[in-house]
Order: structure tokens, then C-alpha cells, then sequence
DNA sequence: CCAAGCTATGGCACTGAGTGCCGCAGGTAA
DNA sequence: TTACCTGCGGCACTCAGTGCCATAGCTTGG
């Protein structure tokens, strides 16, 4: 019988527990009572009451600090948002689970409190990879960083809570279709003279139809103009 | 002798403590024997301990909360500028102590969280006004909302730090000036779907040529499609 | 087959944050 | 004087988190 781990018996207890009667009135002597296990176990395999909550946190750090390292500078933006879709798919794939955590950070402060916290750290992590990537410690490319940064894990959070909610059936698309939108709002960087003379196309919206402004489009990429 | 509030001098001794010995190495007792009072009297003060260090941030959201609902629709994007000057003043005229407790938040992890929860209270007031200003419950309208108001705070934030560091010389100028570069990432508003079907181009970028994909552009506008 | 060692666990004692209650001094008003 | 009210101290309690020591079970080397 009981031939779980120590960990997973705990996080059952624990979330069973938390369903019961709260995260805040449960103690860290009910959980390991109800795991048939000593308090001492527990903070063996949690280094907190919260950390049952949120185990992985440093694996997921991990994975979006290995998935930006491997990039070149023309991929970088890729890279960026491969990251962000593999954080978001370590999420759904997490299933009940993570809706269940969703419910309790909802409810109790602390808990939403460790969750921004760590969400921080990502942003953390982005800002530094678009930092080093926009090259120049520039004033003005650090601030774009962190604009750029922010944005890009305000874009996620609001896809995968989206879904905790159960209002995306399609989280994946969601927030590809999210990042296009965030890397759209900041003008391509350093590198943007496409090597071999590509087109650059500025975002805007106008009353015109297409017809009629083709060749003002033509004439601006003639010119390699501003504007 | 003594006849400051008891609310000053446990502040006062606390920071002394702090930077004696740090943060986590100074008990509540140690606190309260410094400012020749007792225990009891320092939770009366402050919630806790980390609230010595972080005492009106309920008195910056309702700052910020009233700035923002003195505005018209209109006037909206000046009624953010303005909340966000209005925070970052606050701090500003902090002086010192504002630079005492950056010190502490760059050394001690518990209270760089306890901040970064703060500043996503902040956020939260500007993404909920922003939605609102935005009208519309679309989704888009909720995700640009959304990385408004995190590109919002992360300007204020950025400006924040340089001063906080001694970088920043002007930097209430410095955050009019970031503002005016986070409010330019942001398509105006309201004004802009073009009454009439218009045509909305995406920014991106190629290594084609502008006729080799001028194809796809008029499918998508002809389908108002999506990708 | 036995001994040494490793690992997972439990028990226990301790610190320190945070809560709740009661009691007391000093000033104020009826 | 009496009757409050307010600010404070003391005390006892809960609970999270740490550190240390003991033990049971299993593996490994002789």
C-alpha cells in the first residue's frame, strides 16, 4: 500500500486539504498526517507550504533560460517566443492541476503574491536575453527591453489565464497570435537593413485600400525611407 | 526626551538595525528594545516586519486610483502620465529613505517579492482603467489593455531604478519622456477603425520583395482574415 | 553471510513571526 | 471623584521553518 513517493502523497494530502477547508487553515501537521508521514518529510521534499503549490518553478526558469541561450542573433525573437509557448504548454499540460492552483491563488493573497513573484523572474530572465540582444546598453534599448519584455510575459499571462478559466480552447494559437502582436508593436532593431534588401513594413492602419497605397509601399522601400 | 510617535521610532530603529546587521539577522524584539518599547507596540504599527520598510503603498493606490477616475474619456492617457508622475514624485521626495529601502530590496529576496507584489497591485489599477477606457469586453481590447498597463509600470519602473541608483538627474523628465515612448507603441484609440472597412497592415518583416508577397496581402484583406 | 555505509524517514527542540487577551497608566469629560 | 478612552506592556499561544540526532531498510564490498 502507499507505494507513492514521499512527494507526490504530500501534494495529494496537501491539495486535498487545501479543497477541504483552505489553504490558510490547513497546517503543515495535517498534510503530513494525512500523507502518513513525519513534518520533517515535508520540508524535505518542500522547502515551504507554498512551495507544494508551485514545485517546478526552477525547472520551467530553467527551460526558458536553455531554450533563449540557444539562439542566434537573427533568431532571437523566435527564440522569445518559443520560449513563452513552452511555458504556457508546461501549464496545460499540467491539466486539472494547474486549474486547481489557479483557484487557490485566486482566492488567498499570499499565494498570488509568490506567484507574481515568480512570474517576475521570468520577465527578469527576457529582459536580459532582449537586453544583450538589442546590443547597445543604450538608455534607450534598456528601457525598450523592458517594455519588451514586459509586454511579452503580459501576453502570456493573459492567454494562459485565459485558459485556467476555461475561456480558450486553443491556448497554443492564442498566444502565438498574442506574441505576433506584442513583437509588432516594437519596431524591428539593429538589424533591420535585411541583409540582401528585404521589406520591412512598418505597422499602420489607414482608411485607404490596398490598391491605392501600393505605391506609396513601393516608393518607401525605394527609398529606404523613414516614415 | 522621546517624544516622537512610537510609530517613527520603531521605523527609525528598524532601518538602524537594518543596516547594522541586515534584515533577517534583526528580530522584531531587537526592533522594539532599540525604540524603548514593547513588542506589542510594534505590531500595533505595522502589520508586520517587512511593512516597516513598505509603509504606504495603500496611500499611493488610492493616489493612484484617484487620479485616474478624475479623468474624461478623453483625457484618459494624460490621467495614466499623470498617475505615474504622481508615483514616481512620491518616491522622489522620499529622498533617502526611498534609496535605503532599494538598498534592502537589492540584498533581501523576500522583500523584492514583497515589492514586486506591490507594483502588480499598481498594474492592476492600470490595466482595469485602461480596459474600461477602452470600452469594448473584446478580447483584443483586453489584451492590449493588458500590455498598456504593463508597459505602463515597467516605464515607471525603469525610471525609478535609474534615479533610485543615482543615474537619473531629471527624473521626472526621464518618465514624461518614457511615457511618450510607451504611448507612441500604442495605436490611438477610438479613432481608429477606419468607419468603412479600411485596411489594417501587420508589422512584420521579410526577406521577400514587396511584389512577391503583395498576393498574400490582398487575400488576407479580401478575407479580413486571420494569419 | 556479515559489516559498513547510504538513504529516507521520524522525533524533538528551538527560533521567530504573528495573534489575542488582559491589565495598567495617564489624560479627558461628566 | 467617577467613568471612560487611548496608548502601551506583558504573556501565552499557534505555526512556519531550521537543525540535530536516532533508526529502519536497503545496498555494496569483503
Amino acid at each position: 500500500m502507499s507505494k507513492l513517493p514521499a512527494r507526490i502523497r504530500l501534494a495529494d494530502a496537501a491539495f486535498a486539504l487545501f479543497d477541504e477547508r483552505g489553504y490558510e487553515q490547513t497546517t503543515i501537521d495535517d498534510i503530513a498526517e494525512r500523507a502518513g508521514l513525519g513534518r520533517t518529510t515535508f520540508f524535505r521534499n518542500y522547502r515551504s507550504k507554498e512551495d507544494v503549490i508551485f514545485p517546478d518553478h526552477d525547472r520551467l526558469l530553467a527551460l526558458i533560460r536553455d531554450r533563449l541561450a540557444t539562439s542566434s542573433n537573427s533568431t532571437a525573437l523566435v527564440a522569445v517566443s518559443d520560449a513563452v509557448r513552452l511555458v504556457l504548454l508546461h501549464y496545460v499540460e499540467e491539466g486539472d492541476l494547474a486549474r486547481r492552483r489557479y483557484a487557490l491563488t485566486s482566492k488567498v493573497a499570499a499565494l498570488r503574491d509568490r506567484e507574481i513573484a515568480s512570474v517576475a523572474r521570468y520577465q527578469r530572465l527576457f529582459r536580459e536575453f532582449i537586453a544583450d540582444w538589442m546590443g547597445g546598453p543604450t538608455e534607450s534599448a534598456s528601457l525598450r527591453a523592458e517594455l519588451m519584455a514586459a509586454a511579452v510575459v503580459a501576453a502570456h499571462n493573459h492567454v494562459l489565464r485565459r485558459w485556467l478559466r476555461g475561456e480558450s480552447s486553443d491556448p497554443v494559437a492564442e498566444v502565438d497570435e498574442a506574441m505576433r502582436e506584442v513583437l509588432a508593436l516594437f519596431p524591428a532593431p539593429g538589424s533591420s537593413p535585411a541583409p540582401g534588401g528585404g521589406t520591412t513594413v512598418v505597422a499602420f492602419r489607414t482608411g485607404q485600400d490596398i490598391d491605392t497605397l501600393l505605391p506609396s509601399l513601393r516608393r518607401l522601400v525605394e527609398d529606404g525611407a523613414e516614415r
